[in-house]
DNA sequence: TGAATATAATTGATATATCAATTATATATA
DNA sequence: TATATATAATTGATATATCAATTATATTCA
């Protein structure tokens, strides 16, 4: 028998992370109407590690190649984020921070920490420690 | 301070989702061609329940409605559903499935199983009853 | 050196997500 | 009954996800 993909915890999960993002994003479009909770990512990951290449900042959240190669651009065209080549190595490029995306990450720390900070009213610091490595053990799991 | 996006919970739970699809739909696409995870889905859900409305399956699957309009399409279309009008209720739909559908439920039922089975290795039921706890209390801070 | 291989990023095709606006039909109520 | 309101589903626009193929540049190694 087969139960209803209600009754499973992939279902619970996925649910937390869609109520995340839509809140994330409605408190994010508040403030800065033209930036998806995507590119804010983008935005502070790059102010934290200048030197990221696209592939890097892929990889540091968990999105393919060729999704943060759209939104790049998408950042570009709307003035948050420049791109030059690399001349170290010209099959990368070097991405930074505008003004217009310095003025935005400094909106967007305050937000992100309100966000978080509601999303886990009521939940220990142990329970998140639980929480992340259960979910971790199922990470192990699938990927192998 | 803000921390990197990878040190939050939220972002393991968004690789947890992805990496379960990512591998759910491998498992799938080894045995069914043309089928997406979530198309799998809707057809597992209207096989338990055959009147469900798309509306009903939206909220079933924690889907937006013009999502499902579409993977309805697309599902007529691959011939796993056929779509008549409701003759009691003219807004809506019935939505039938075909041999085609019905063989794909069949062999998606063990698919299915064998996949949270081995992501769910080495975890209790109390884990996760555990873990379905904590991402309600985060779900419940969030929709409010 | 030159050919083979590896790497970074892009492009194309298709599926899904989200929001807002719209269409068609039902229901409620003055 | 006529009008207002509610509901089911669709449509359009834009963003992201995923896979496969491609381009441009670097690196390796015979």
């Amino acid at each position: 028998m087969i139960s209803n993909p209600v009754q499973t915890i992939f279902y619970t999960i996925e649910q937390t992370i869609k109520e995340y993002r839509k809140y994330a994003q409605k408190n994010i479009s508040k403030q800065i109407e033209d930036i998806t909770l995507d590119q804010a990512l983008v935005l502070m990951i790059l102010n934290s590690e200048p030197e990221l290449t696209q592939k890097e900042i892929a990889n540091f959240l968990y999105k393919d190649y060729a999704s943060l190669t759209r939104m790049i651009e998408l950042m570009v065209e709307k003035g948050y984020l420049t791109r030059a080549i690399n001349h170290k190595d010209r099959r990368r490029f070097k991405l930074e921070i505008t003004k217009k995306g310095m003025l935005a990450v400094e909106k967007l720390k305050p937000i992100i920490l309100v966000n978080r900070a509601n999303s886990l009213k009521g939940i220990s610091q142990d329970e998140i420690k639980i929480l992340s490595n259960l979910l971790n053990k199922i990470i192990n799991n699938l990927s192998k």
